[in-house]
DNA sequence: CTGCGTTTGCTAATACCTTTAGGCAATTGC
DNA sequence: GCAATTGCCTAAAGGTATTAGCAAACGCAG
């Protein structure tokens, strides 16, 4: 019975790059028993339920995600500061898609509360703080950018932008103006009517 | 050995409904046997297999979205047209989270190709007749409003609006303004720099 | 270095879910 | 009314999750 040195992170990490390959929800405590070729029991010693390890995977994404976001918008402000964010995010959901599927499986109130998932509301809120915006419209601008981040990239994970020749960069590109667009005429109390 | 009257449209529906109960993960050929009181291999005699219950659901869904979607449409242009689609989309999910989640089941090229996916597509090009968009530009629309619109709904099931006391309700509201903004800058050539 | 407690992986067992094969009865069509 | 089809059943095999109890390996104290 010679020890293989399993550990609650190293199963995580080979969780989160199986979920790349094979998708997070082919994730399965078996099928990561048989990669470190070990009995699938095994694995409870190191983590409670199958849930905790995609509990797990989520965390690991979502600051993953956080970092890289954090990194790029690191000194820009404005649209360059937005076209950072958003291409981030969008090159993390395309390198990783398991991960980025991870990302948004659903966490118990707690567990998200002491996620990186709070750094990401962060981030965007000091991505918004340029465009001068008050409350509740930052809140509001917070969420449709997180809607059009994770929509877009999500469809396009899913092959929706694949029926029409359009290519999806510059759809990526007309959105992003779009939302700067939109931001500077929110801010400037120049809003639509 | 009494016949119970079986059907791949009974299931299908008994499959939609279970899952706006449970979700669209937890529909089961077991769960749906044990609702018609009968073995699980019975169901093969109506089924090919897990995965068409599936994607029999997802088309169900998509037509029934596609529905309501023209239905709320129907009449209206501009703005109001906008709102009507955006609502009957937001409505849809919120009342039927489990067939919500099966729309979004991926679904083979050739399936998506004859769904009512296309309607969808449809649709959406016909509401943005209003703004005047060039190629590709409309396009870009289309996959902007598709973006918008799925990210909100699913960030919002996810509960991911519970965490700030600002009302779910306005801020669509003040998305759809945004939008309508942008679509009109668009069309009439002024777009942001 | 020896011994003891803890950790870690194992076997065994239970409980679902999916899918295939083969059989018999109810229903349908002629 | 009979034959062919269809619809449901039993049986069986294979995959995943989870729990319980056991034994070897490890790590630290003395």
């Amino acid at each position: 019975m010679a020890r293989v040195g399993l550990s609650a992170e190293r199963l995580t990490l080979a969780g989160a790059e199986l979920a790349d390959e094979v998708g997070f929800e082919q994730v399965t405590l078996s099928a990561l028993a048989r990669q470190f070729d070990v009995k699938v029991a095994s694995l409870y010693s190191h983590l409670k339920s199958s849930h905790e390890l995609k509990t797990r995977i989520a965390l690991l994404a979502l600051e993953e995600l956080a970092d890289r976001v954090s990194e790029a918008v690191a000194g820009r402000a404005g649209r360059d500061a937005l076209a950072a964010f958003a291409d981030a995010y969008r090159d993390y959901a395309r390198r990783h898609p398991g991960r980025y599927d991870a990302a948004r499986f659903r966490l118990d109130r707690e567990t998200a509360a002491a996620s990186a998932g709070v750094r990401h509301a962060q981030m965007t809120r000091a991505l918004l703080r340029a465009y001068d915006l008050d409350e509740p419209d930052e809140t509001h601008a917070v969420r449709m950018l997180g809607s059009v981040f994770h929509g877009f990239v999500s469809l396009e994970a899913a092959g929706g932008f694949s029926h029409t020749p359009v290519d999806a960069q510059a759809s990526w590109e007309w959105t992003l103006d779009s939302l700067d667009a939109v931001l500077r005429a929110r801010g400037t109390g120049t809003a639509a009517p």
